[in-house]
DNA sequence: CTTATTTCAGTGGCACTGAAATAG
DNA sequence: CCTATTTCAGTGGCACTGAAATAA
């Protein structure tokens, strides 16, 4: 009998966050936090909103992350001219500093966790997951 | 720029997690008891200490949840004769009912998020998701 | 003595809902 | 007025570590 989808996808969250949340303990960053520091690297100057859009969590969630980083000087929130309360996030030279360092050890999880795999798998995974998250987003 | 795997199965967990919280709340079930229910469906007799190998989780949390679902008698738990300390769980009626009418919610989300998918997607997404596990697994 | 299982106790990650203040 | 953004406050899910008791 197969397992459901949702359930394999779960055992292997579980597993990452464990593995993942080990290797960012050494940085000083829980996982909710180097996401954020990776999501601003790529995207830098989103608010806090879009920020929560983008990960697909409440906004509220995710201003408890950012008052985080930006209390440990890792990232800076300047108010937006043109939008009265909007404030776009911005790392800082540690902030950059700090996540080069801890995308090496994501790295190195990550490519453990794809070692069995050949590239067509891995973009069929990518593919996958994408569509699954498209699934649920537009259905709800 | 192409986001990790990781982040991706992160986001799909988040929202899966949502998804299926709101969907079992409605039968009183987190996504954790309705997993061990399920679970123990198709394995009836599993210990604390198997269930916990099996969903890749600590013996602590998997009992926790076993003991929540015994004080609400949808599983008992009998003693193994051969093995002193060993409790073996299985469903009662009333848990059989109960999983029957989750299933069906659980059914919904999971058809909704992989509705955009052609079969060989799907089957190539459960392998790849298995091969991720494995190779963290085995790694660690 | 060593190991596996169970279980009590405490902690941590991190998401959630609700509600309020502010700005366009 | 209505909507979007930010943020304070409280709650819930659920995993974790540590430690102890029991049994093969």
């Amino acid at each position: 009998v197969a397992p459901r989808v949702s359930y394999l996808v779960g055992r292997l969250d579980r597993l990452l966050r464990r593995r993942l949340g080990r290797a960012l303990a050494d940085h000083g960053l829980s996982l909710a936090e180097y996401t954020t520091l990776s999501v601003l690297s790529a995207r830098t100057g989103l608010s806090n909103a879009q920020l929560a859009r983008r990960s697909l969590i409440t906004p509220q969630s995710a201003n408890e992350v950012l008052t985080r980083l930006e209390e440990r000087r890792l990232l800076r929130r300047v108010a937006d001219p043109e939008h009265g309360r909007v404030r776009r996030a911005e790392l800082t030279a540690a902030g950059r500093r700090l996540l080069a360092k801890a995308d090496a050890a994501v790295d190195s999880v990550e490519r453990e966790m794809l070692a069995g795999m050949t590239g067509a798998e891995r973009k069929a995974l990518r593919d996958a997951l994408g569509s699954a998250v498209r699934g649920l987003v537009d259905g709800a």
